[in-house]
DNA sequence: ATGTTCTGTCGAACCGATTCGGCGAACCGA
DNA sequence: TCGGTTCGCCGAATCGGTTCGACAGAACAT
């Protein structure tokens, strides 16, 4: 079923049917119709690959994830979900990568082989090789996060400093002094990953602005670390009044810690940071908190096409900073 | 930088480069070796699309997932990180198409665009159209579930009946004699959902061959609904004294309803069912269950390499029943 | 009647790999 | 010394599309 059965059935040539299909000549109506009749009948579609080698394009993106072994949180679920959708949207495929483990001849496959048209580079590290290789081989890339010196990429990202900031001045609003930053796993930091360096950074500068004290911490991503680092935090520091956190996975620990010690939300303790919303309403009660937005995804995949387009263009950044909603997790310090 | 570059730099023609690359003709070391070093200096990596063209196929496997619309479960997850890991090993790429939803330009493209050796589909219906698309079009495929009529095809599965039969005979020999099944989402159940309906069937089935009373409900996929299910439980059916469930998202919610409502596990009520290890692991007390295997998805990959190797080969089939682990989640009867 | 433009179609080149048939040189045994 | 093998390499065809230049015929202006 290639071009050519379809021509010779219709009594026409190959580039009539070409022509017919892609509308870059005209091509009398009676002739479109009978072509049309072919195809349908034949259920004929164009062979991807043929076209990709004459255009020089895949009509592909490239997504590279973590590696199975770190299990996705649900914001990274999220993304890709979105990604997949915003490409499916705009008739353009995605073409999965782990990466970050030892599956490089997977990463260099996407990239060097030509197989897509573009790539997108998610969790990505202050420092990180992948960028390098990237910008080595010329083939357009965003990624979700950024690097230590971020000018020269195309990036969408999350505000973590900002926002983390937001929370902490909102909950000095409130009265409270005493702070904790509850923060992603200690490997994540040590490995310069962006969201947790920066939620930190963001944290100790809004503590010191508003002359508050804070406790800062790194916790797993799991419940069983969540409650550890719950009890631990009232073990060791009894007089916060108060938490930030982006850590999602710890949230279902932290919660039964929270009912197991009796702790009331928020009369006794205040709960905030930045989260998926699901994981936010999921919460009991409700957390306050900055929702990321689920549609990261499709800002990604908005850019990568702008700069496949015109890859000569400064490269430019989105940078997401959503207000924090208020639900029931936050209140007045507790009098004693 | 197509192989006809480095031909010209290495002095040889361009076929000559090629079996220098694939081994399938003898090359000589000198000329291999001058071939490799050009190589190596350019960076060169045959281009995709001109490989598949020629060659049939496109090293690439196509994996049909849920829409975004619809959040993927852990379980879901896990299969999907599983199955990119799987391709990853052998050398293949793994191309999304989101499904099932209004995105059925992205599956035809993928069937029909000969742009994938074949494809895993998952969250399968017990009638489901994609699956006849497919076995139109010849496409090789590998379903993860399986339909009606399972015969025909090749798939992965768990076998949910057996497995929801055993947690109730489990819960039977503890001397339990009134038991819950919590179900997934009452859509799920009605559009035909294999997991959901397996489950259901296994469930009567067992309660009737031990002579037991059996309560069925349906619940959403999220925490919320699970604290509601379990206290509807509690309201209309106060004597139940065990719960079996295969719903993920509902334990957070059934979690937070049981600490609430003061009930002991399992001294006042028993959990158990068929769930992702890691969502047992995490429930306090951690719970006596099937853990559903996480490498299925590389099984689905392992089955689809051979039916694309030998497509004229008689289906095969791989149905998983995992052992349940026993934690401590079960116990006796409560004595009133 | 003649020259010009416009339409619709065709043939051929091309994208970048793989692979088959063939060919010269080296090597073998008789 | 000569016919037959083997080895290593080359040239050309091929996969299935897209696209450019050419061209016949109709429509139109002069």
């Amino acid at each position: 079923m290639n071009i050519g059965e379809i021509a010779r059935r219709a009594g026409v040539s190959r580039s009539t049917v070409s022509y017919a299909l892609s509308g870059k000549r005209a091509v009398s109506d009676e002739t479109r119709r009978r072509v049309q009749a072919v195809i349908d009948e034949l259920d004929y579609r164009p062979n991807a690959a043929a076209r990709a080698l004459k255009e020089g394009r895949t009509r592909t993106l490239g997504l590279v994830i973590p590696p199975a072994s770190l299990r996705l949180t649900d914001m990274q679920l999220d993304f890709v979900a979105s990604v997949v959708e915003a490409a499916a949207r705009a008739d353009l495929d995605v073409l999965l990568s782990p990466s970050g483990g030892d599956h490089d001849r997977s990463f260099e496959r996407v990239v060097s082989g030509r197989r897509v048209d573009g790539v997108i580079l998610m969790e990505i590290r202050l420092e990180d090789e992948r960028v390098t290789r990237l910008q080595q081989t010329g083939v357009p890339f965003v990624t979700i996060g950024h690097t230590a010196n971020p000018d020269g990429t195309c990036w969408v990202d999350v505000d973590y400093a900002t926002l983390i900031a937001r929370c902490v001045h909102h909950l000095a609003d409130l009265g409270h002094r005493r702070i904790a930053l509850v923060n992603r796993s200690a490997e994540l930091v040590a490995s310069g990953y962006g969201p947790a360096q920066r939620a930190l950074s963001g944290f100790t500068e809004a503590i010191a602005q508003r002359g508050l004290t804070g406790v800062d911490l790194c916790c797993a991503d799991d419940a069983t670390a969540g409650a550890a680092c719950l009890a631990q935090l009232r073990d060791e520091h009894p007089d916060i009044t108060a938490i930030v956190t982006i850590n999602e996975a710890a949230l279902p620990g932290i919660q039964r810690a929270l009912e197991q010690a009796r702790v009331a939300v928020p009369e006794d303790l205040s709960i905030t940071g930045v989260l998926a919303r699901h994981w936010a309403e999921d919460f009991r009660p409700p957390l306050t908190a900055a929702d990321v937005p689920t549609e990261m995804g499709t800002y990604a995949v908005d850019l990568l096409i702008e700069r496949i387009a015109t890859p000569e263009a400064p490269p430019r950044h989105l940078l997401f900073t959503p207000a924090i909603s208020l639900r029931a997790s936050t209140g007045p310090t507790p009098r004693r």
